[in-house]
RNA sequence: GGGUGGAUAGCUCAGCGGUAGAGCGCCGCCCUUACAAGGCGGAUGUCCAGGGUUCAAUCCCCUGUCCACCCA
């Protein structure tokens, strides 16, 4: 990859796809990606542990948007001289991947439990190794500049060792317990789920469905009836009591009496509660099912009613069941209501709008059951996390986080770790079957150690997939070992992730990095926003409004956007979407597009709608890049780039410097402060707006000139400010930098290997510029050049406006004498190639009454400026034209003067204020003056 | 029920106590020898509503409306 582009004549079109390809595999074969791991290395590190991605997923818009978040962080402190570490990896998600590898057993016709449990976890492993590094195939395409020699599985045998000891030294500190709970059931995958595991789905339509109990006093004698009011008929048959509020007169005289179930033996007591009952709801009588609602868990507690389940693990009745034993939860719902209405006990139903708790995983509604489950005590391990964001040791950007955060962890429950699925790692307790002892080793045990017999049983369940996600910042580092690694790398400087795992991963990152580690794992936090479609909807397989990232990449026809959503269930109306809103499909966008695109989001935001004509937006400034380069190269002959901003006399390459000065400041600070829309944003426009626009049509005649110092000069600087651009480019776009760079680079000090000479130069590795060593402050310039743009902008205007083509030469004559006029004789080269005209000099007695002395004149209305362009308009168009700005400058004048005649702002804003106002008011008066003169000169 | 965020140009969004910005779209002209994925010029806004603070409010405070999300 040497410079052997030289001769080759650049293409018009920056074409992606092959020169991404190559460079990446570049970096890696040379190893600009690995950290060095190297004790006695004396650069500082920067390491960022990757969110890691279920094994078997594909890299979706949202790892897209994180991915490019950190390895812009990643590439620029490379760049900057750290030791930068990006440690990737993939989570085995356990829930998750058990169920897309059942739902693969299904196609086949076969179950988890047919195939049993050790051939079902192999089975899980061969999917693993053939799909887990689909996703690192894909981060690679992304540009991700990760030590993929440190790539680790959280099922690793190191991270599963980890995971181990982290269990059994929090059981032995009693942090992590056994305890019979009301706990969230999913009944599809038959599982217990954690609180965050399970989500409410709101506005359901459901019925609040009345039914009767018949009443009877402690003699069995007949006291009438009470209504009770619910959502869930089918749980009565778990009811062990009724409720009133104990100040409810209506109910007074059934205090001590019960209720008699209608369908099993068993009579219920109407018990008084407060807490639970709400006498203005319903009837003011609450049927209480103890082990099947969490509030009537708690009241059931209070009174020590029994519990009873009545549900089978997979939602079916039990035998408390009665009549309806066997039947799904929702079919006895129905028959309940039913054989109550025949009992002549319904009592009619309302319609009733309601939440519903379902499963992040299966969907299916979450049932409350009483169950034996392990649990971690989260409150002592929350009161140093909670430490560590309020003094400050770790800083959640954006701040507006640490107020969720704070509030979660104050109000904290336990954590329940415990899930009955196949995949994870397993709980490492041991039941004693002959003394009940629980074991929890680090070791299988052989034996019981409290009586020593050999009868052990492993607990079958496995952990919750993100406990051994919670040790991710030190168990990817060799943690419970003392490695190098740890010592070298932890804590980690930046975690970077979307803000809907706040709790499920990163609080908890927190409060096991605290207690293990004693110290934070990451010194910020910071959270992005959800990538939705471009009318700010979330993506779904079902609403066939995914993106794939791959697809924006490579380009993807229409039809193969409707066939990919089909094949993911996408509904019809998303598949009219697709038509409507991609009706060619995507072109080949490129990595870098897409990399920029999400980047120019801002941070603040929680929606990141991302829009394709965005990405296109970057697609052309990519092109656009080449096309300068493709400008520049045959241009600077032997000129090289030294990483040192070469000496200017010229006023374009002053001004050229100093407004790179100024966007490498903006780009560092934004760099510096996680803005990186700002830092990419100012580099964009630097580069659109100022080199292109205006620094390379400049430099056109500068190297056409005689002079020929100044043409070596506009070489330097022109080498230089492509150079330069490159190097602060590349961290947002890798690949199109790095293939620019190969060309213009030259110098033997940019890009080469901080610790190995044998490594060939490479962009990645280059120092990051600076406003102070690759640009030049130089105001006087940026004034002077101001004024050029200002005027070649008037000369455009008249060509524009009064029909002029650009083929036609024109003649500006302007005054000498003005503020301005010095920039314009000494720059009249390069405005003459700006505007395609010839400029004179005119005496002021001319100018005074321009239309007296050129015929059909446009009249410049620059501020310092007096210039006209003789034969050049309509008199009648030209009048409307100064009346229009007249007008539009009468608005902004207005304004000024009312102002300034307000006493108190003048008296009381600050000074400059005052005066800005009142120098803004003398150009506009001043511009005013002028176009009135030439209004009236142009006569009636 | 509690909480958080948002409402700015046709669309997607920046911004911010001192006369409103970007990209895309729109209108007009131009294939000017790096780029038509381009160049030049141009139009476009009760900055959600109502109060308050201030010399000055799109920005700060309060109230309300609507949207999104989180927790119970």
């Amino acid at each position: 990859m040497s410079d052997t582009h030289d001769d080759e004549i650049l293409p018009k079109q920056y074409a992606p796809s092959a020169v991404e390809k190559r460079w990446y595999e570049f970096w890696e074969d040379n190893g600009f990606f690995v950290a060095s791991g190297d004790e006695s290395d004396p650069r500082p590190t920067y390491t960022i542990a990757i969110p890691p991605p279920n094994v078997t997923g594909t890299l979706h818009m949202g790892h897209a948007c994180r991915t490019t978040f950190e390895d812009v962080l990643t590439r620029y402190h490379r760049m900057r001289g750290y030791d930068a570490l990006w440690i990737p990896g993939t989570d085995h998600a356990g829930i998750a991947t058990q169920v897309v590898v059942e739902r693969l057993l299904a196609r086949e016709g076969k179950t988890r439990h047919e195939l049993g449990r050790e051939k079902f976890v192999e089975r899980v492993w061969e999917w693993k190794k053939t799909s887990g590094d689909r996703i690192y195939e894909q981060q690679r395409k992304m540009g991700s500049s990760c030590d993929w020699t440190r790539a680790k599985f959280t099922m690793d045998p190191d991270l599963s060792h980890a995971v181990r000891e982290a269990f059994v030294r929090l059981y032995e500190e009693g942090l992590i317990y056994r305890g019979t709970r009301l706990v969230n059931w999913d009944v599809v995958t038959q599982t217990v789920l954690s609180d965050l595991e399970v989500e409410t789905k709101e506005g359901v339509d459901g019925e609040l469905f009345e039914f009767a109990y018949p009443v009877v006093d402690a003699n069995g004698a007949s006291k009438g009836e009470v209504v009770v009011a619910t959502t869930r008929p089918e749980t009565m048959l778990g009811d062990t009591a009724l409720a009133v509020h104990p100040d409810d007169e209506r109910y007074t005289h059934l205090h001590g009496c019960f209720g008699k179930h209608p369908f099993v033996d068993r009579l219920v007591p109407i018990i008084t509660d407060a807490v639970l009952v709400d006498p203005k709801f319903g009837t003011g009588v609450v049927k209480v099912t103890p082990a099947h609602d969490p509030n009537d868990f708690a009241t059931g507690k209070r009174h020590g009613l029994p519990e009873i389940n009545i549900f089978h693990l997979d939602g079916r009745l039990n035998a408390e069941g009665g009549p309806f034993e066997g039947l799904d939860r929702f079919v006895a719902r129905k028959q309940v209501k039913a054989k109550l209405d025949e009992l002549g006990l319904a009592r009619g139903s309302k319609k009733h709008v309601m939440t519903l708790p379902v499963s992040q995983r299966s969907g299916a509604v979450v049932e409350p059951m009483i169950s034996t489950q392990w649990f971690v005590k989260m409150e002592p391990l929350a009161i140093p996390a909670i430490d560590a964001v309020e003094s400050g040791k770790i800083q959640i950007l954006p701040e507006d986080w640490s107020k969720t955060y704070f509030h979660w962890l104050r109000n904290i429950q336990d954590w329940c770790i415990s899930r009955q699925l196949w995949w994870g790692h397993p709980i490492p307790a041991f039941y004693c079957g002959s003394c009940e002892h629980v074991n929890v080793t680090r070791e299988d045990p052989t034996a019981c150690s409290q009586c020593g017999s050999t009868d052990l049983k492993a607990d079958p369940d496995v952990l919750d997939t993100w406990f051994s996600s919670a040790l991710w910042p030190f168990s990817t580092l060799g943690w419970p070992n003392d490695t190098p690694d740890l010592r070298r790398y932890y804590p980690t400087q930046d975690m970077e992730t979307g803000y809907d795992i706040l709790f499920f991963w990163v609080a908890r990152m927190i409060m096991m990095g605290m207690h293990f580690m004693g110290e934070v794992p990451f010194n910020r936090v910071l959270l992005a926003g959800l990538v939705t479609d471009e009318r700010g909807e979330k993506m779904s397989k079902v609403k066939g409004n995914v993106i794939d990232p791959l697809d924006v990449i490579h380009g993807a026809k229409l039809d193969d956007l409707i066939a990919k959503a089909e094949f993911n269930g996408s509904k019809p109306q998303g598949l009219d979407y697709i038509k409507k809103t991609y009706p060619s499909g995507f072109a080949e966008y490129g990595t870098d597009a897409l990399r920029m695109t999400l980047l120019s989001y801002s941070p603040q935001s929680r929606r990141i709608a991302l829009s394709l004509k965005r990405v296109e937006g970057y697609r052309n400034f990519a092109n656009k890049l080449w096309n300068a380069a493709r400008y520049a190269l045959p241009k600077v002959g032997a000129a090289v780039a030294t990483g040192e901003a070469p000496p200017a006399k010229a006023l374009a390459n002053r001004w050229i410097l100093s407004r790179l000065a100024h966007a490498l400041d903006v780009a560092n600070e934004g760099l510096a402060a996680y803005r990186l829309d700002e830092a990419s944003g100012a580099l964009y426009h630097f580069v659109w707006d100022e080199l292109c626009d205006w620094y390379l049509e400049l430099s056109k005649p500068l190297l056409e000139s005689d002079d020929a110092a100044a043409v070596d000069e506009t070489r330097a600087v022109l080498v230089h400010v492509i150079e330069t651009t490159l190097r602060a480019l590349h961290p947002m776009m890798p690949f199109v930098t790095e293939e620019i760079w190969h060309r213009v680079s030259k110098s033997d000090g940019l890009g080469a290997h901080p610790r190995d000479a044998s490594k060939p130069r490479s962009l990645i590795v280059a120092r990051f510029p600076t406003a102070e060593v690759d640009g030049r402050r130089d105001e006087a310039a940026e004034r002077e050049l101001a004024i050029l743009q200002a005027f070649v902008g008037s000369a455009r205007s008249i060509r524009a406006e009064h029909d002029l083509p650009w083929a036609r030469p024109i003649a500006i004559h302007y005054l000498a004498e003005t503020a301005a006029a010095d920039v314009l004789a000494r720059e009249a080269r390069l405005i003459g190639s700006l505007t395609n005209a010839s400029l004179h000099v005119a005496a002021a007695s001319k100018l005074d009454d321009p239309h007296a002395h050129f015929a059909n004149a446009a009249i410049f209305a620059n501020p310092g400026v007096k210039a006209v362009v003789p034969d050049v308009i309509d008199p009648q168009k030209e009048r409307e034209r100064l009346e229009r700005e007249l007008k539009k400058l009468g608005k902004d004048l207005d304004v000024l003067v009312k102002k300034l005649g307000n006493a108190s702002f003048v008296d009381r804003a600050p000074a400059d204020v005052v005066e800005k106002a009142r120098q803004d008011r003398g150009d506009l008066e001043a511009q005013k003056a002028q176009l009135e003169g030439a209004l009236a000169r142009l006569g009636a």
